[in-house]
RNA sequence: GCGCCUGUAGCUCAGCUGGAUAGAGCGCUGCCCUCCGAAGGCAGAGGUCGGGGGUUCGAAUCCCUUCGGGCGCGCCA
């Protein structure tokens, strides 16, 4: 039995059911109108309380009076009401036609055991039955992961935890494009690299991959097969080459998303797609419906009929199906094993919204497919902008990125601004160990309350955990950080429905910045026995929602600094 | 030219899907450690929410228009 003693109905969204019966019922009794509306939000001002309607502007337009009168009437009401249970509210106000609320402390409080209570879980939910398949970062295996892949690696990751934390079920996957003439030109840029180990001036091919990460793959395959492949012929060397480089730079991009703390439930291979016949069984399909025809030898997507500006080959007039072919077939899989579909793509992939939208609109899926693109990234050092052309070779790698400024900068860094907002990131701030870096101030704030701990009598922090006593938390800044913690699972809820990952990290901040101010404000090992256990007892529950927001984030969150 | 994204404080950005006097960080000015980590806190200055129309009791948010910035418009991926 645990002596935390939460009283559900005095919980703040308990309390807030109740008030919103209440004023439903005022409504009703004064307006004669049945099922009225009673919006609750959150007011930004703190005078204004902690939540208020403004459920008499609707109302007075029937009633033909004026929002702030009928605020003042239904508050009127409400204080005669049978419905309202009056202890849960410390004020009810109109003000200029809105109700302002305060709930009593007793509600913070109940939130805060059962913040203690719930531990881990706060902020988690139970099975959903949903379905969701997550595809982000896929990439060409012909180089290394750069920097704007991190972003979309950040993204990913983010909302798939925060997905988890609500209960659905994710399916992370990434797609090897490892079909098409990229891969030919791989194999041939490997294949300079390996003749270069005894002819210096053996020229790169036209248009092929000037990066030096090619130079160690080259040596492993010399190192394997000597000079055996120096006097081949192309048709020889050429497919050799291209699986042996397309299996250690995907194993390679691989390893750079899982130290990245990335990971992915499946990697499919284009090829693998054509090989199994799958493309082929789902492009008829979408014959079947009437939605291709044949053009010039080739077989074509009727995309205008979606939404799309022009019509898209799926198939080559060659017989070569194009990545897009395969990418109808996927998306056609995608969607009938999920419940929900999303895409994050580069920036450099605008244009293949339309398409891919349409496709899930011919094959009756229209509104289970999100794409969602995750914008560029400009790299600065200080004032100065890093150079990162791939034209001229000098590609900036996330490898680079993580040895710099550390998987927590980055991480938090790159889910910071809203995925379609082109983001800034500065090396020099990632990497600075003051309050100007937004990483480092959430993470003291944990650093910060563990360090309490250790201050504080190791019978004192169990008692506290236990949520012995929170009576004694009034105190304006202890009800604010209560209240910020309080929004953890509302939070993460916002952020899946909205696809929206830098909501976490702004929230990150906000319960930090409350953090700080309450120890600023209260000092937590009072004399006082029970006023130092409820501090300590709040202080457990913020150090949970930080451990928990930075979790979903990838961050780690330190106990000392 | 067409499509998508975007324009909010000197800088970087929030703004919870239409609410109250538009917020935060950095930078700037001035304060706060005999006391749990000052990597912190408090106060102040700083805004025609690109411009113009419209819808609404109410607009940064929705609609139209206009100007500026980014990206995309292959039988490439």
């Amino acid at each position: 039995m645990s002596p935390t003693t939460t009283e559900e109905f005095a919980l703040p969204e308990r309390a807030l059911e109740n008030f919103g019966a209440a004023v439903r019922a005022a409504i009703e009794e004064y307006g004669r109108v049945t099922s009225a509306d009673v919006p609750i939000e959150a007011p930004r001002r703190p005078e204004f309380g902690d939540f208020a309607t403004s459920a008499a502007f609707g109302l007075a337009k029937i009633v033909k009076k004026s929002p702030p009168e009928v605020a003042a009437h239904l508050v009127q009401l409400l204080q005669k009401s049978g419905v309202l249970r009056h202890e849960l509210f410390a004020a009810i106000e109109p003000a200029g036609g809105f109700i302002n609320v305060r709930l009593a402390p007793r509600c913070w409080q109940n939130s805060v055991a059962r913040i203690l209570r719930e531990g881990k879980e706060f902020g988690r939910c139970g099975p959903s039955g949903k379905r969701i398949s997550l595809e982000f970062g896929s990439a060409n295996p012909t180089g290394p992961l750069v920097v704007v892949q991190g972003r979309t690696l950040s993204i990913g990751q983010t909302l798939a935890n925060a997905m988890q934390a609500r209960g659905h079920f994710v399916f992370t996957e990434w797609i090897i494009n490892d079909e098409g003439a990229q891969m030919e030109t791989l194999a041939r840029s490997l294949y300079a690299r390996y003749r270069q180990a005894t002819n210096p001036s053996y020229p790169l091919p036209e248009g092929g991959y000037p990066g030096e990460y090619l130079i160690p793959i080259a040596r492993a395959i010399r190192d394997a097969d000597g000079e055996r492949w120096e006097s081949a012929p192309e048709s020889e060397w050429l497919p050799h080459f291209m699986k042996f480089g397309r299996d250690r730079i995907v194993a390679e991009q691989e390893a750079t998303a899982k130290r990245f703390g990335v990971h992915y439930d499946h990697w499919q291979s284009e090829k693998e797609l054509h090989e199994s016949g799958r493309v082929k069984a789902d492009l008829e399909r979408l014959r079947e419906r009437g939605y291709t025809y044949e053009q010039e030898g080739a077989l074509w997507f009727k995309a205008t009929r979606f939404g799309d500006d022009k019509d898209r080959v799926l198939v080559r007039s060659d017989g070569r199906t194009t990545y897009y072919g395969a990418d109808v077939a996927y998306h056609y899989e995608k969607l009938q094993r999920s419940d929900y579909t999303i895409d994050i793509l580069g920036p450099d992939h605008h244009g293949y919204i339309g398409r891919i939208r349409g496709v899930a609109d011919a094959l009756g899926h229209k509104d289970q497919l999100d794409v969602l693109i995750s914008q560029q990234i400009t790299l600065m050092r200080g004032r100065e902008q890093v150079s990162m052309s791939k034209r001229a070779g000098n590609i900036v790698t996330l490898d680079e990125i993580i040895d710099e400024v550390g998987v927590d900068a980055a991480r938090f860094f790159f889910v910071m601004l809203a995925p379609d907002q082109p983001l800034k990131f500065d090396l020099e701030l990632a990497k600075e160990q003051s309050n100007n870096n937004p990483v480092f101030y959430v993470q003291y704030g944990h650093a910060r309350i563990a360090s309490v701990f250790k201050n504080a009598a190791a019978s004192d922090v169990d008692d506290a955990a236990r949520g012995a006593t929170l009576e004694k938390l009034e105190h304006p800044a202890e009800l604010a950080l209560a209240r910020r913690l309080d929004e953890f699972p509302r939070v993460v809820a916002a952020t899946v429905e909205q696809l929206a990952p830098q909501r976490l990290s702004h929230y990150a901040r906000e319960v930090a910045s409350d953090f700080h101010q309450f120890y600023t404000h209260c000092r937590i090992l009072e004399q006082d026995r029970d006023t130092r256990l409820a501090r300590l007892g709040l202080s457990i529950a913020a150090q949970q929602v930080l451990a928990s927001v930075l979790g979903l984030i990838g961050v780690s969150a330190p106990t000392s600094m």
